[in-house]
DNA sequence: GAGTGGTCTAGACCACAGA
DNA sequence: CTGTGGTCTAGACCACTCT
């Protein structure tokens, strides 16, 4: 990319065609916070200078991290870094859906801890902590149709997250995925949810009056950065009753 | 695309660029069965020449349906209508993983009946059928690890499916996509999963050898061609003490 | 060696946003 | 009006497969 006849040493091992390369850069860049999300780029051409490269190959480059909703391309404007919105959050990072099809977010939450702890095995496996790390916990209810439906407990690394815990409870949003870009410089970019069938239990009960051993969702979902780093871990019980869990497969 | 100076006459009002409208005619001729599973295109070059653009166009057409997986490149070789695989089934289709994190299908199944029948609402709603119309019905149990775990009642327009209710039940494979393919000439090209925990019941009981009250989950998947037209229902109930189902979020 | 898709380039024109 | 991304073209060269 420097010099186009000689092999790059400014890429990791180099390897792979330009315009893989050049995407790299960019999620780099992207990922140590040179371009922050909602931020404009420099345009195809001033990318193609800066590289070294031809405006096609940046094009191609832009393209796939615009399918990988890394960027957005915004004909006539620019191109943008992709920022978490209720519509993302919505389409992406909500799959519940009411038994008539509608598909909403939860309009309220409910906080009942938000504290300092060290991590469980499980959590500390999951985001790929040692041991002995701490991670703040945040527990809620979320409510779906009105009523109390999803009893959620969410671990995110203390490192990543200072000062998370001496949040005031009503300073938290619905929607934590803008507030971990916004406060912690943190876009999550990716999760992975294992689903299981499980029995109401007592906590179940009082929170949400659903009656002893009736069948809910429990949703374990881990977040990713675009970098591949895990940065939350959340564990949803859910009312299942009005709801159903939408996956679309190709 | 006939004339590169005058309007199209030839797509459905045409409208849009015109690597889009390549892309249309190209799932028209594979839904109406001019290219099949598994067949060669003709070359870049070729399609470029008939279609009367270039081939960079083309080439951008073929690559929006290779990400669609429509068809599969390859380099050397050519470009092939995307056919079923057990690869496919298992990454796409199967969405159960062991608790050891093992992604597996199915091995053996067993067929509980094979027979024609009037649609129920619930098919007629989903399979875009009149509420007369018949519909085959497959019941069978699937197992994973060695045990029964999946009791799937799947019903298809028996228009679409004629004689599949005369097929001997040790002729049905595991994974019927294959058999739908080959001997009906219809390619499932996505479905939409509808997940809920239940109990188990006498039934389940019964054949899974599951606790009565356990949960269990029930999957509803509607299935579609390329064109969009629903072509089967399938309502699985699953034993998951050993099992997860997975779903990826981007 | 011939034919295929994969990469890269260079340049034209269009559609859209905003000063 | 300028600058942006979106489309389309034409041609070069590479990597791979098969004969």
């Amino acid at each position: 990319m420097s010099d186009a006849n000689a092999p790059n040493t400014d890429i990791g091992l180099d390897a792979g065609p330009l315009y893989r390369q050049i995407k790299t850069q960019i999620v780099r860049r992207i990922a140590n916070g040179v371009w922050s999300p909602g931020e404009l780029l420099p345009s195809e051409f001033r990318l193609a200078d800066e590289f070294g490269v031809s405006q096609g190959t940046v094009r191609k480059a832009l393209d796939a991290l615009a399918s990988d909703s890394v960027v957005v391309r915004r004909q006539g404007k620019g191109t943008f870094v992709a920022q978490h919105t209720n519509q993302r959050a919505l389409f992406h990072f909500f799959h519940l859906v009411g038994d008539d099809g509608s598909r909403e977010l939860p309009e309220t939450h409910r906080v009942l801890a938000c504290r300092q702890r060290p991590a469980s095995s499980d959590e500390a496996h999951c985001l790929n902590l040692p041991v002995s790390a701490k991670v703040i916990e945040i527990e809620r209810i979320r409510t779906l149709a009105g009523s109390p439906a999803i009893i959620e407990r969410i671990t995110v690394p203390a490192r990543l997250f200072a000062g998370l815990d001496a949040t005031p409870a009503t300073d938290l949003p619905n929607e934590l995925y803008r507030l971990y870009e916004t406060d912690y410089g943190i876009t999550v970019h990716r999760a992975v949810e294992n689903l299981r069938p499980i029995s109401a239990g007592r906590r179940d009960v009082s929170l949400l009056g659903i009656r002893t051993g009736r069948p809910m969702l429990e949703i374990q979902r881990t977040a990713l950065t675009v970098a591949g780093t895990p940065v939350e871990r959340r564990i949803s019980r859910c009312d299942m009753r009005r709801h159903s869990y939408i996956s679309e497969i190709v």
